[in-house]
DNA sequence: GAATTGACTCGTACAATGTACGATTGGATG
DNA sequence: CATCCAATCGTACATTGTACGAGTCAATTC
């Protein structure tokens, strides 16, 4: 309860991103925009993981002094928020809905995933309350196609729930367990423990399974098959 | 590439969990343990947040040195680690897995999210590999509930990562979502921004929609649908 | 009993972090 | 010219994780 509730300073440009007035252009210093500060902080993470985004670095990648970042952004977390966002990019391809629902579904989610999958530090990001643009954007498609497709109006928040939750699982599941990268012999030390204690899961090789792509796009039928229209 | 890398320390006790031989008994000094350490952890995690909880903050509760902890534990990040995985508990109720599969599996997965429900910050740790003795333990059981009701060899990994993947989604999404102590101005003002921007989501109200549970189950219900035996 | 060992504790110190605060700049407007 | 204000940034501080090394006892060895 001790360094909170600050809030509440004064000015920030919040939102209106009309005219920057295109401050400070004598040289040809760039100048900061919430546009760059994101980009910038999406390649950082890209580069360095989520623990090296810090606002100095940030600040030093964008040329700029470390405190005026907090002009155009609220606080770290607020980057944090943005990032995820615009990783989730979603321009909707519109063909309104008139083709197989199934496949609509499977190649936006798998997108979504992709996307997610490309920037891996994304997934950490996941557990936090950000409903950007981009994730309203895809909800608002899945709610089109599936109400299209026939899903009673009943069902239409839990199928579109179920989606979500499977993308959102599968997608953290994956980027924390790319054992590809890991230290083999821990993965294999693990297997041999797990022959003593866990049988039925050593004889599954199911963390060894790396057809990660497959079985997303087979367990994600088997879900659309529940959610099917009777 | 600053602070990392210095690992490789000397001496840890390492799992050997054998005679803590009572040291420091004179007085009634509790004296530390790793049990005491992960409990506590997750009464301050409990309390706190999680970004209540620091190693200084840890051993004030349990009456030590910050530096103490260390010598049962590598890291903070092991302290999350462990505090996750023992949220997670699971003692196997063991009737073989004769009954109803689908009744085993929908008690077991409504438990574990449970569990990490009465933990709110608990979801946000699941993006980290760990894969502590109570995780496998459950996928172990799914396992064998599963290939006893008959699922296919080869859809076996598959349906387990399925449900798993529909679990930590549920939660991680479920943990985040909780408007009840959100400032119900703010979901008011969100839902306006909807209408125009995106129609059909405000029209299906599923972001102000509260029944989590009866979602839960009921994506549950369709996911089971799709995966069971034919 | 004295000396040694080794499991465990903890105080000090340091580098890194997020960000509050206030000063500064320079173009736009009067 | 003076005024204003969007935007930048240096300094400062409290807080963090943890490296390092010194301290403390019980058990073990002489």
């Amino acid at each position: 309860m001790a360094g909170k509730r600050s809030g509440a300073q004064s000015r920030r440009p919040r939102g209106k991103a009309a005219s920057p007035r295109s401050v400070r252009e004598p040289g040809n210093e760039p100048a900061l925009s919430l546009e760059r500060i994101v980009a910038t902080a999406v390649e950082l993470l890209d580069a360095e993981g989520i623990d090296g985004l810090t606002m100095r670095r940030l600040a030093d990648r964008l040329g700029s002094g470390a405190m005026s970042l907090y002009w155009h952004v609220e606080n770290k977390e607020k980057v944090f928020d943005l990032a995820l966002d615009s990783v989730l990019e979603y321009r909707v391809s519109e063909p309104a809905g008139s083709r197989d629902w199934r496949g609509e579904i499977v190649q936006m989610l798998e997108d979504w995933r992709a996307n997610m999958l490309r920037h891996p530090w994304s997934a950490s990001l996941l557990p936090r309350r950000a409903l950007g643009p981009n994730i309203l954007a895809r909800l608002e498609r899945l709610n089109k196609i599936l109400s299209g497709a026939g899903v009673a109006e009943a069902d239409l928040n839990v199928a579109i729930w179920s989606l979500w939750n499977y993308v959102i699982g599968a997608t953290v599941t994956r980027a924390n367990f790319d054992l590809s990268q890991e230290d083999r012999a821990a993965a294999q030390e693990r297997l041999a423990d797990l022959g003593e204690r866990y049988p039925a899961l050593a004889r599954s090789r199911l963390l060894l399974d790396d057809d990660w792509d497959g079985a997303f796009r087979k367990g994600l039928d088997f879900l659309l098959d529940g959610l099917a229209p009777r």
